[in-house]
DNA sequence: ACCTGAACACCGTTCAAGT
DNA sequence: ACCTGAACACCGTTCAAGT
């Protein structure tokens, strides 16, 4: 305290990347991702737009570092004694987590996809499909498909809660939504009015994970006959 | 011919909705999504951008309309003949290949997942699970997971068209790629570093195949223990 | 009905100038 | 080293004015 009292050409809060980086996700969070603007930023942290750019060289590398922030407070290793099922179900549970509560994220991850929290993400999920004793040719493909999956799904979710409809709570817009569906034409969309009522009672994470569970599921699918399978005695 | 010509204040060429779509297409297309503006449309169609507006309220309403029209250019219904799993491949791979000719798409699509080509979408991959014989109570879940795992694939390839080192071809882009995994640090990314050469040997429609394969699969378990099952005799 | 382009209120980014 | 804000080159959108 005395420190920063003493040396009174320095500001108590003096800029840093770190806070510019938490008042970023405060403004994507709760204005959205065309209202983060650096003028925004400035006003929000009282000093001058160019300031920021010294810390951060443009909009994109501000996304991203905003992105990689918000999910590694998410994603944490598995414990080691988990298995692995459960662990992919957490690892892809807290990334879906993630991008529901902060809805730029999936956006993000999903434009840019060679960056380095996508490759995290594809390293911790190849470890527990590794550990899963998926045979070695097809652990990329596997890691690829739960990937791929988690990110759409986020990917949705994102957009979902930036819906014009969603102002209200998450059941009006599923109302919203169903009645849509449930006045289609029924020539065009006799497959999707069957589904109405599912619509309106699913949940987001429940349907998540059994998605998750398919997957799991397809990598135990032998596709030999069954007479060679080795049967329990 | 004679009928315009004749009709001296208009235009040979009329501005209609369609070729301000057909524009905007290939504007998206060549120039990519930041590129596409009113003024670079208006310029392309020689005529002021303010006439644009007149036809498409504003652009997120142009993407969106551009979004159909891209799509429904792929995505037919499938022949009657057809099993339903190779409808599905067919779908999923048609999808896949719009998205991949016109990158934007699949950002378009994943943003906005309750406009009507999304529907369209989930209706033409719900028939064909139903005719799976997927249990009705499933029917949603694996349509949902299905179109989750299309989107976010097609996400990912768009993205990948647009990379900074996408520049040359692909194979220079995977060798960079591969390049970088086989540096990364072997305490922290031990597994993806194991990835490096099926990444490099990878082939994007056929990893697409195999996800959705995985889901099919996964449909196909039925969680019973093995000595319910039904067996061969 | 359809088209034009000036005008407005924004942006991201650069940069000379300050402390 | 760090901060400031004017300046520039763009945007989307609106709209009075034309044909």
């Amino acid at each position: 305290m005395a420190k920063t009292v003493k040396n009174s050409k320095r500001r108590m809060d003096a800029l840093t990347l770190e806070r510019i980086v938490d008042a970023a996700i405060e403004l994507l969070d709760s204005e959205g991702e065309n209202r983060l603007t650096f003028r925004a930023l400035a006003a929000r942290l009282e000093t001058g737009h160019g300031a920021i750019q010294w810390y951060v060289p443009n909009k994109n590398e501000l996304l991203k570092t905003a992105t990689k922030t918000a999910v590694s407070a998410v994603v944490t290793q598995a414990s080691p004694g988990t298995a692995p099922h459960d662990a992919i179900r957490a690892l892809a549970l807290g990334l879906f987590n993630a991008m529901d509560a902060h809805p730029w994220v999936g956006r993000e991850l999903i434009g840019s996809p060679w960056q380095p929290t996508m490759l995290w993400i594809f390293e911790l999920i190849g470890r527990q499909v590794k550990a899963l004793r998926v045979s070695s040719d097809k652990q990329f493909t596997a890691t690829s498909a739960l990937v791929t999956y988690i990110i759409g799904a986020g990917g949705r979710e994102s957009a979902n809660s930036r819906a014009p409809e969603a102002s209200g709570n998450r059941q009006e817009l599923l109302d919203a939504m169903a009645t849509v569906w449930g006045h289609l034409d029924p020539n065009e969309y006799w497959f999707t009015r069957t589904m109405t009522e599912q619509l309106r009672r699913h949940d987001d994470r429940e349907e998540f994970l059994a998605g998750i569970n398919l997957i799991l599921d397809g990598l135990e699918t032998t596709h030999l006959p069954l007479h060679e399978l080795e049967l329990p005695t």
